[in-house]
DNA sequence: GTCTATATTGCGATAGAC
DNA sequence: GTCTATCGCAATATAGAC
């Protein structure tokens, strides 16, 4: 480790206040000078930092795909027939787009501020993470595990709620993240009308 | 009516355009420029149309939440058992938010844009709107003919996946409106493992 | 590294001629 | 109603002193 030092940097200061302020108001109508009041510098002092709002927006947005493309693989790894790699990969889903809801949000909602290049980057990131869960879909289908009415359809449904837990999810809330995966896990195995999707899930709670 | 014309009036055309634009680039992104230029004038000739950008905002969003608030009370006289209501709310649900996907998106998307009364008075009728679905899903699971784990969240999953559609769906896709409907309309039903889910939406299909 | 300027750009909005 | 021209302002970004 480089910095073992306990303080967060200026830089990670600024890239929490920014990721605090995209969240809220959005990427176009947050200013720079907001940004730098919420950290405590002046405006000019930012640019020690970051080279344009636009780096700010892609260093806010980070890896983040990336990191969710990682646990995807992980939990592709899992032991288990079709349903339980789908089950393992939707957990995945569901926890990683409420603990990092904030980025999250961001990345989905601020996509189109970003220059074109990055965004076909992420996009295309995007695309083959869905991929994933859709042909996990196609598979428990044709093994006769579930009833597939449109893979990519329900993909989609899965995708949407959990863009939708991003906005709203708050670890101090009414449900624990435990709760929460657990019951989207069920939503989406009763979709699919997989057997005992409720008993699937609550098995997996040990 | 008071101008039976064929011709979109300018007015009609700012709406229009502007619609596109903040659909596309985000009502911040988009410039009073760039909506004088899709119609075909200079930017000061819209003042005579529109008294600010955020009053052409609210114009745009107009009463499309009162619209589907009416749509949504409509569907309710439904008769039939709960499930019918439920069914009947969900496919009214499901096809506003594709048939006006455009003003949808954007009065999601661009809530935090409006000025603070304004939201306050769109946020509350948004609320009653998922009122009505939450609570027809309590009573659902209450008379036994669904299996409820949470009508909040439930809730929250229909509204994600409408909210969803309005961001992709396109009436020259692969999907028909009706197939769409259809469709989400099965899953939610499924979620709530509904006896003979997919029977109760194909049987409305005639 | 921080700050106080300031340069530069482009925005929303207005004035006034036609 | 349209246009041209411009105002006033706030934004991003930079320069240079400390």
């Amino acid at each position: 480790m480089a910095t073992p030092t306990l303080q967060r940097s200026t830089a990670q200061a600024i890239r929490e206040e920014a990721a605090r302020l995209f969240f809220q108001r959005g990427y176009d109508a947050t200013t720079l000078r907001q940004v730098a009041a919420a950290v405590g510098l002046k405006v000019g002092s930012l640019y020690n930092h970051i080279d344009s709002k636009e780096d700010l927006l892609l260093q806010v947005m980070g890896g983040i795909i990336d990191d969710l493309l990682e646990l995807q693989q992980e939990a592709l790894n899992r032991e288990g027939d079709v349903i339980e790699k789908l089950r393992a990969v939707l957990d995945c889903h569901i926890r990683f787009h409420a603990e990092r809801a904030q980025e999250v949000f961001i990345g989905n909602a601020e996509l189109r501020s970003l220059p074109a290049e990055a965004r076909g980057l992420v996009v295309d990131k995007r695309s083959r993470y869905e991929q994933i869960i859709q042909s996990l879909i196609e598979d428990a289908g044709e093994a006769g595990l579930a009833s597939v009415l449109d893979a990519r359809i329900h993909t989609y449904s899965f995708v949407a709620q959990a863009t939708h837990i991003a906005g709203w999810f708050k670890p101090e809330g009414r449900m624990t993240l435990d709760e929460l995966v657990a019951m989207y896990t069920k939503f989406a195995l009763r979709e699919l009308k997989v057997a005992d999707a409720d008993e699937r899930v609550d098995r997996r709670e040990a």
